[in-house]
DNA sequence: CGACTTGTTGACGCCTTTCAACGTTGGTGG
DNA sequence: CCACCAACGTTGAAAGGCGTCAACAAGTCG
């Protein structure tokens, strides 16, 4: 598609140091990320403050409680975000993905920590710098709103899970809404993708590790879905969401 | 503070049907709304756009999925948000106190049902005004999507609560943190009102209406708490926060 | 290949739900 | 004034869903 693909391929360092390929105007989220609402100059100015950070997997970005000295655009790859009680009871708020944006309440302080979940590409800006760019274009502040909307949203949709629905019925709907993001995102496929393991599933549907693994054969054995290494394939989308009670 | 305050209490019914006492400018909230943010004539433009509205225990100021024609600042009163599963489970998302701004993510539709705990009034506005307003005053809009900020820390909190909190731990914490929200909202007091009923908590806390008296009954006994009627005087907060694992 | 991490499966126990009875409060009308 | 009723809350007994503990399987990396 683009020009010097080649290139960048082989100075594949040097450009990911630099921005995406070829700058935010290659860059693969552009689209779905709050970048879209952007006009070309006002990308190039963001460009100019942007930096790339690259994860390892189990490598955290930020902390709950830390100071927020940057937010971030994902661009690739997969992160957990999770709270823990002072016992160490986790609970994962929600799964990161590319063209999520972490930190978009612009607080003082991280409200909870986010690790990769494996090999993450990130767009990082300055929170003071990209603060200042909001105040400045207030459709960009607009933009960042209407995410911090659907994010409360989804939240909400994870407190009725959370309260309200039994095991099957919890990992079934974590299926189909992963199955849902994942099209948001332009990736349609009857096999959703699992980059994140059991215990994360978990702790993210308030439930053991075990009792995930139980309802996943369950569901397996009933022919809803087909267990995949990484993954799980939709066979039934129908008998989930009526599984899921949704 | 104002001179037809007179006049005003005589004419008590006009001056509700306008608005608050008389007007934004005396208005209860104000401080703690999201109208502390305006300046004085701004405040003259936005109350050109209200208008008071009144609820009864029991009635719906909206539905959830509905179009959101109109968002609303809580003066008096509280209100219940909830979200209903297919079969009928109920999940009370929030509860709506003086202060709060009912629609703060102005999306099309409204993503709860609100409904009175008790006598609720309200300063309702045209959603399409009101954003309008906001379109105009960037930091207006700055405001909101702070609260917006905020909200999704509390639904964090609250996922943390249903996910990985025992019964005991959860009235415990729900009883600290409506102590906290008044006290915010400048009413500090060991004894919490509870405007809300059993099941209402229940349905808040993923329990159902006998494990929350349970419970209850258990903080009394073990002097953590005085069960009163409408509410619970708080006799040990420091045993409370033990026990609520926070 | 062996150690380690991750996931699966089974048996058992407990916390919360379910079901049911009873108590309390407040409003209504005789 | 009090009987009556409905709504709300409390308490008890029993059942069940999910957690706990433990063994085992599978995949991964040195």
């Amino acid at each position: 598609m683009l020009v010097d693909t080649g290139l960048c391929d082989r100075a594949a360092h040097v450009c990911h140091h630099r921005r995406s390929e070829n700058g935010c105007v290659d860059c693969k989220v552009r689209l779905i990320s709050v970048c879209s609402v952007l006009a070309l100059p006002e990308l190039e100015q963001l460009e100019a403050l942007s930096q790339h950070l690259s994860l390892d997997k189990g490598q955290a970005l930020f902390g709950q409680g830390e100071t927020a000295s940057s937010v971030f655009n994902v661009i690739e790859g997969a992160l957990r975000l999770t709270r823990l009680l002072p016992d160490g009871r986790r609970q994962v708020m929600g799964f990161a993905l590319p063209g999520d944006f972490l930190g978009l309440a612009l607080q003082e302080r991280y409200s909870v920590s986010a690790e990769a979940l494996g090999p993450v590409k990130t767009c990082r800006f300055a929170r003071h710098d990209f603060a200042a760019m909001v105040e400045a274009k207030p459709h960009l502040l607009r933009s960042l709103h209407e995410r911090a909307g659907y994010e409360l949203s989804l939240a909400q949709d994870q407190m009725l899970l959370l309260g309200r629905r039994t095991a099957e019925e919890k990992v079934a709907a974590f299926l189909l809404s992963l199955r849902d993001r994942f099209a948001r995102a332009g990736h349609s496929s009857i096999t959703v993708e699992l980059p994140m393991g059991r215990q994360d599933m978990a702790d993210y549907l308030g439930l053991t590790m075990e009792t995930v693994s139980r309802m996943l054969t369950r569901l397996d054995r009933a022919h809803a879905i087909l267990l995949v290494p990484g993954g799980a394939r939709l066979l039934d989308p129908a008998k989930l969401e009526r599984l899921a009670a949704s």
